[in-house]
DNA sequence: AAGCATATCAACCGCTAGTCA
DNA sequence: CTGACTAGCGGTTGATATGCT
């Protein structure tokens, strides 16, 4: 009851003392053009609202509600402020750890489906979960997957570097580097050990995926695990099309067996790729991927920000530029001969922000 | 202290699915 | 079956708060 007050004291305190009360903000109004308010709800507003829901319920019909009890609203707006503000039991703010793992789990597994996620979590808003994932959660996910990045790089630089020294060390001054020196097996062999996990996506590999995305999705026996526990969450007041999702999700989830390939856009953005991943929710690990990737689907220099998500490392193979298609072969790869390789790559090195920006601290550092 | 940059979040828009006559 | 109407959803906007230089 508390936190119900206090966030709508927020809300009091946000939109109606910090704004100037009247506000027009946007255009043509979707309902009575002429004679709908917009902008920041009054206090008064709130209170008719609230007191006559109470009292009658919504009487099924949103749009003849505001009539009824003399609001100059939008029956949408009534409902978004009763939804999200003015109902019982609503929580703003203070996300717990278990609410941040639940909301990335669910939105791996079925994507920006707020309202089923909301569902998940009593007191919840879709609403609010999208602005705090669009704001934070998001973010701060970016933020690990970038640490891990530069960990990788510089790990995987070393190792060209040491080769490349041992290299020339064998080479007449003046000669080209040959694709069969002493160099090649050993890259390949480091390139070719990488991929080779991503095509053993069984569970194990999806609780690395969420554990690489996270960390503390990976409960590694010690509680319980999150894609068992969804499987008791209750999906009142979903759909059956909703429910079904999330079954095959939660199914998909949690099942031991081995995941068949993942279809559509997301193989098409590396077609000649042999990686075989788990069929998750295109609407969820694809635009998860494509948003903690960042540019990566546009830019080709930038695909290997999705590379440990898949479990395997693009980045000597990806980074030249080239279409996908001449990417994820090691037969094209080797044919561009070294020096280019180590070029390319150090070029995308330089080209990739060398320490994280991102620091987790940094996202929670902010007093709500 | 001031100005700029970034984060937050309430509220809107447009679209789609469901319902009903 | 079809079209009108409504509820609900996800994406987006933009004012305000907060942090940084």
């Amino acid at each position: 009851m508390s936190t119900q007050l206090q966030g709508h004291d927020q809300t009091i305190k946000s939109t109606h003392i910090m704004r100037h009360e009247g506000y027009i903000r946007f255009g043509a109004p979707c309902c009575d053009k002429a004679n709908v308010k917009k902008g920041p709800w009054s206090p008064e507003e709130d209170a008719i609202l609230k007191t006559y829901i109470e009292q009658h319920g919504t009487g099924g019909n949103w749009i003849a509600l505001p009539q009824k009890i003399g609001l100059k609203r939008c029956g949408k707006s009534c409902r978004l402020r009763w939804l999200n503000y003015l109902r019982p039991n609503i929580r703003h703010g203070g996300f717990s750890e278990e609410e941040d793992d639940i909301i990335c789990s669910l939105y791996i597994s079925i994507g920006s489906r707020w309202s089923i996620i909301a569902a998940q979590l009593p007191g919840r808003t879709d609403n609010d979960i999208k602005n705090y994932w669009n704001t934070r959660l998001k973010k701060k996910l970016l933020g690990k997957q970038r640490r891990e990045q530069a960990a990788r790089r510089a790990s995987l630089k070393q190792e060209i570097m040491t080769k490349r020294e041992i290299n020339e060390s064998f080479m007449v001054p003046g000669t080209v580097p040959h694709q069969e020196s002493p160099y090649w097996p050993d890259v390949q062999a480091i390139v070719m050990n990488q991929n080779q996990g991503s095509h053993l996506m069984d569970q194990e590999s999806i609780r690395d995926l969420l554990a690489k995305l996270g960390g503390r999705f990976y409960d590694d026996n010690q509680g319980p695990n999150l894609f068992t526990k969804f499987n008791n969450y209750s999906l009142e007041g979903s759909s059956r099309q909703d429910q079904v999702l999330y079954t095959n999700s939660v199914d998909m989830l949690s099942s031991s067996a081995p995941m068949r390939s993942m279809d559509s856009t997301c193989c098409s953005q590396f077609p000649n790729s042999n990686y075989s991943g788990p069929n998750m929710s295109q609407d969820g690990l694809e635009s998860l991927l494509v948003e903690l990737g960042g540019l990566a689907c546009s830019n080709p220099q930038h695909v290997e920000g999705l590379e440990s998500f898949y479990g395997m490392d693009m980045a000597a193979s990806g980074s030249t530029g080239a279409s996908s298609a001449e990417s994820n072969s090691w037969g094209n790869i080797s044919s561009l001969g070294y020096p280019q390789l180590v070029s390319d790559y150090e070029t995308c090195l330089q080209s990739m922000p060398q320490d994280s920006s991102f620091e987790d601290s940094s996202f929670f550092g902010r007093p709500q």
